[in-house]
DNA sequence: AATGTACCGTACCGTACGGTACGCTTCCCT
DNA sequence: AGGGAAGCGTACCGTACGGTACGGTACATT
């Protein structure tokens, strides 16, 4: 997975702006059905343009993907000071965030129609979906574990496989029921219970301080 | 979720059954833009015919993913005779199971075209898919983990959150990178380290004999 | 004022595809 | 043998939608 359009700053103009936003809007209410008609007349713009901005549909909403992905980017957590309570907020607040955003309908519809795409042709959504998702969050997290495991609070040998487990801890079952048209509810207590839960869980067992905590409990 | 569809007795002759067979084949290779013309074309079959049989386009697809599940359902796991050994080797096994499942190329498929008819109008594929799936896993580990909460191997509150976390364990970010168009290569050894290492962190949260087989370590 | 640019709204074109109609062959039933 | 049902192959229809062309308008530049 080398890199690609890794984070090209994007310059638009506000009118393009707001024409992805209406993208954006059309694709969590319509489905990845959304023709040219529908965004031009949503957005008060003329198909013509819409061609002569971002060429054809495929480029308009990998731009839209791409704009998406680059307002989401959040700031990256700091590695200092780490102690246990600090690693552990720390962990809590990154399941959260990561909870949030996976049952978010923008990211449902933009990962919906980033599969769907993936199914024949170029995989090209996929991949930046993939990137900007998954990755992203794997490049946030992992200093965070590499610094646990430096101050002497976590223990693991292959830092992407420890995120991998964490990931696994946070999402279990959510995303591809919610994917699927599964209707469940993330209110923030689930989530955030979700959240202590799966950090409990991921200390337990790579936490190097597992039986002060007392995290072995049901 | 409920129990739509359960698992009706699926009647067809063997002509229909090849033409269903046709449309899998066609799914994996062409992706979701399969036409009716090409289906009749490769199952040597008259598009009047496949109206006939299957009524629609979404009725033959929806045929497709019910034919397809009803073929996947393995034997259930039996409960009898517990021991740790046995426990683990039936949570190994189940892992293997499910993981070399959600990485075939049928599965992808399947899942791809139910997740983007997921979008807009009736998300019947994704229910059909999400039953046969996840929740028939659901519906065939839970006695095993209740028959070793019972024999004192085991040791949790909620059966649900327990196979939850065992899915998510296994799956972890698989699914969602396979369904994106990564090219991650399962190889059975992969697949088979894969399920004994979730299988080991799973026993090590809610095993009863947490200590005493050492899975705390790397 | 003249000219050019950007863009909106809409009409238009070509094609792909879901769905239907029809002629022909095969095979079963009696 | 005669009649009907099943079904193959193909031609056909209607529509939806991606993409293009064009007239009209607002605004900036000179």
């Amino acid at each position: 997975m080398q890199q690609l359009t890794p984070m090209d700053e994007i310059v638009l103009t506000e009118r393009q702006a707001g024409v992805l936003d209406a993208v954006l809007r059309l694709l969590v209410e319509k489905g990845d059905q959304l023709t040219m008609t529908a965004v031009a007349r949503r957005a008060s713009c003329s198909k013509e343009t819409l061609y002569k901005w971002f060429g054809d549909r495929d480029g308009l909403i990998a731009a839209t993907v791409r704009w998406q992905a680059s307002r989401v980017r959040v700031a990256p957590i700091d590695r200092a000071g780490l102690d246990g309570a600090t690693l552990t907020a720390r962990l809590e607040e990154f399941a959260v965030n990561w909870l949030t955003v996976i049952s978010s309908q923008t990211s449902i519809a933009l990962n919906r129609v980033a599969i769907g795409q993936a199914a024949g042709r170029q995989a090209s959504l996929g991949a930046i979906v993939l990137e900007n998702g998954r990755f992203a969050m794997g490049r946030r997290l992992k200093p965070v574990l590499e610094a646990g495991r430096d101050a002497g609070l976590l223990g693991f040998d292959d830092t992407e496989a420890a995120f991998r487990t964490f990931f696994g801890l946070v999402a279990r079952d959510i995303q591809i029921r919610l994917l699927l048209g599964d209707r469940m509810d993330l209110d923030p207590e689930t989530i955030r219970a979700d959240a202590v839960r799966a950090t409990r869980q991921f200390l337990a067992l790579h936490g190097a301080t597992t039986t002060s905590t007392g995290a072995a409990g049901s």
